[in-house]
DNA sequence: GCGCTAATGTATCATTTGTCACATACAGTT
DNA sequence: AACTGTATGTGACAAATGATACATTAGCGC
């Protein structure tokens, strides 16, 4: 399993499924049978955004602990000259651990969480939080496991962007993108990748011409596809 | 509070008093009386290392929780050519996050842990640290704000080599520095910078040098002093 | 002082990346 | 077909960084 050092962008926009339950997006979550943790969760209110909504920018204190249902949220973070980079998605079954931080401590995060799809997620206060993570041993390793996890990719992506070199970014990113897609085509702008690697778009689009004189891909208005399966090996080379 | 981006480098190598007992380096700790906690704390076994010892690298198990009682031990990674980056350094009273990790997950993390001075320790078995979580609601906190701490560091690491120019990190650090120095003299060497910031030593010195003909520092073999109030003043700038 | 080693200075060069300023091209609307 | 906004191609340029290859120096042990 290779290590998607950067969170996987979403590509199919819908799961498929009827999802949307507890049950679905978190089935370890779904099985605690523990009281406190029936309890809070119990106590925790649906919410439904659109795409594209902001749902937390700079400094806000949002006392809240979300557990996605459906959907996927993007954090980022903006330099002053307006470029951006993806840090990490939460998708449905992970956990917001923006907002667990600021729930913790109550320093907050310059961080930006914009939704990618339409999200359904629950809301549950801090003080439920708190219970349940008293009352469930389950919940408490499964926040943990998921903090260290989340833990872990940052460190990767640290090294991914200390020590390689765009082109070899981009490589990883689209052979993770392409392996999820199951070599579809991609649907995605040059801009939305500049955007994940924290670059700008002319950069992207000159490492792609590249790849594409290698015969790796194929480009076209808003679309990538691999050339051959020669080109599928390749980036698997690459997604280390 | 400035943010440190990365981990402090120790500078002092004796922390003064007589340190080196779980009360002075985890107050926290040393005040929960919960009864899983002091059987697992009772069981646990006081190491020690000198400094430069690698006590962790590549991909063993290291299925221990570690209490860092003195010292210092910087996480790092290597690049193939050799090039290296600290990814950060845990002090007396912090937890090795790695060692949490692969405690957790079996997946271990590709990164080295190496003294930076001589260190003790205290040396809990994966079984009693479970316990302890689960008996101990004060522990578990202290675990989990320590988690979510370095994730912001972390994150901040990443904005941090995203977006700024190396002379700016170097400032920032040679920042955070001073002021952990209280502006003294700093006894550090250019390499040691470099693989701070995961470059070459030939590109500190030159950015060095260009900070010397700033008037902010003095430069003399293996020291970098403040040259004046100016030079604190300038770096506290971009210590953001 | 001599010799050794680690630390530093420096000069040059190739690459990579970011920036600017446009030219094109494509898709959908009217 | 003309219009419009978005997406992409490109070419030239500047800046930052890494690589290479030495020259120099400071400190330390003898």
């Amino acid at each position: 399993m290779p290590a998607n050092h950067i969170q996987n962008i979403q590509l199919c926009k819908s799961t498929g499924g009827k999802a949307g339950t507890l049950s679905a997006a978190y089935p370890v979550l779904d099985k605690i049978k523990d009281q406190a943790w029936l309890e809070s969760i119990g106590r925790a209110k649906a919410m439904q955004a659109p795409a594209q909504t902001i749902m937390f920018s700079g400094n806000e204190p949002c006392n809240n602990f979300i557990l996605i249902l459906e959907g996927t949220i993007r954090i980022y973070q903006t330099a002053t000259d307006g470029r951006e980079m993806t840090l990490y998605r939460v998708n449905a079954g992970d956990i917001c651990v923006l907002s667990l931080n600021s729930m913790l401590q109550n320093q907050s995060f310059n961080a930006i969480a914009e939704t990618d799809t339409s999200v359904s997620c629950l809301v549950m206060s801090a003080g439920d939080f708190h219970d349940a993570m008293n009352g469930s041993e389950t919940f408490r390793n499964f926040v943990i496991t998921t903090l260290t996890e989340r833990l872990c990719e940052a460190m990767h992506l640290i090294q991914n962007t200390a020590f390689n070199h765009l082109n070899m970014r981009l490589a990883c990113m689209l052979g993770s993108l392409f392996e999820r897609n199951q070599g579809e085509v991609l649907q995605i702008t040059h801009q939305e990748l500049a955007h994940e690697l924290g670059t700008t778009r002319e950069v992207v689009s000159r490492i792609l011409k590249e790849f594409e004189k290698n015969d790796c891909v194929k480009l076209s208005r808003g679309k990538i596809e691999l050339a051959s399966a020669k080109g599928l090996e390749w980036f698997s080379e690459k997604t280390e």
